[in-house]
DNA sequence: TTAAAATCTAGAGTGCGATCTAGGTCAAGC
DNA sequence: GCTTGACCTAGATCGCACTCTAGATTTTAA
């Protein structure tokens, strides 16, 4: 389907990165490309390769938890060309400790979750009740 | 503060859960306790210790992300007394899954975002351009 | 050539999870 | 007794990140 030499549709896009048209036209609405998005004559967008390559980027970042005005700012820095390699780095290595400082809390968690399956396992192969929750806490 | 023996205000358990009186009460409609909470003559609500430590573990859900329909599952659960602790363990386990999925993809994240960091540090200290996004892709 | 599928814009709507507002009532300390 | 701060209810509002609608246009395939 789709546009030659490396024209790629906003659908082709959706497909290859699961973002979804809406999603896709949303992005450009706040400036998440790292280029403006050139039209054909009749005014449908023709991505390349590259807007996918970012995408995907952007993917793992949202999905690392960052948040779409942060994405925003590091877009702008990609966006305005050399010379802000600096700034670039200090978001990234602040998103990096916030998704280490993330998994490290669901590790946490996780430790707590585990530790009542397994009271709650052993209850339901044994039959005890201890330390399980009961609906009249002290009273 | 608070009442006498053991009965806590709802000022109290905002602060020994860090919750936020409106987020208890907004628990307290969406069915979230294991209990009814009970009140005061005047109406004021009157929790116990129990009700923190159940709180706390709900905030271990939730930060893991557990989301408040689930938690209103296992609320249920509980609130209904001894006999179904195989759905009870059944709700953890799959939350547990859920959990060690997500680390799992945050870390595969982390990784990609680390080798970003890598580059635009060795990029920064040394003044290559290689591996970063310039502004026009291929055009 | 024409029907069907994809895309366009601007703006409204959705879902989640709180969080706040308004207009009071209750309770603790001086 | 009175002030001050904490608490009450019901319901509105918010922030985030999409997601969808409507109605028109463009593109592709038969």
């Amino acid at each position: 389907m789709s546009r030659n030499a490396d024209g790629l549709s906003i659908g082709d896009v959706a497909k290859a990165t699961g973002l979804g048209v809406h999603a896709l036209r949303f992005f450009e609405r706040e400036e998440l490309f790292i280029r403006p998005i050139p039209r054909t004559a009749g005014g449908q967008r023709v991505y390349e390769p590259a807007d996918v390559e970012w995408l995907l980027l952007c993917n793992r970042l949202r999905e690392s938890g960052m948040p779409i005005a942060t994405l925003k700012r590091f877009a702008r820095l990609v966006r305005s060309g050399p010379g802000n390699e600096a700034e670039r780095l200090a978001l990234l290595e602040e998103h990096e400790r916030t998704v280490q400082d993330r998994i490290a809390n669901l590790t946490a968690s996780l430790e707590i979750i585990h530790g009542k399956v397994v009271t709650y396992r052993k209850h339901v192969e044994e039959g005890t009740a201890a330390g399980l929750w009961s609906p009249t806490p002290s009273a």
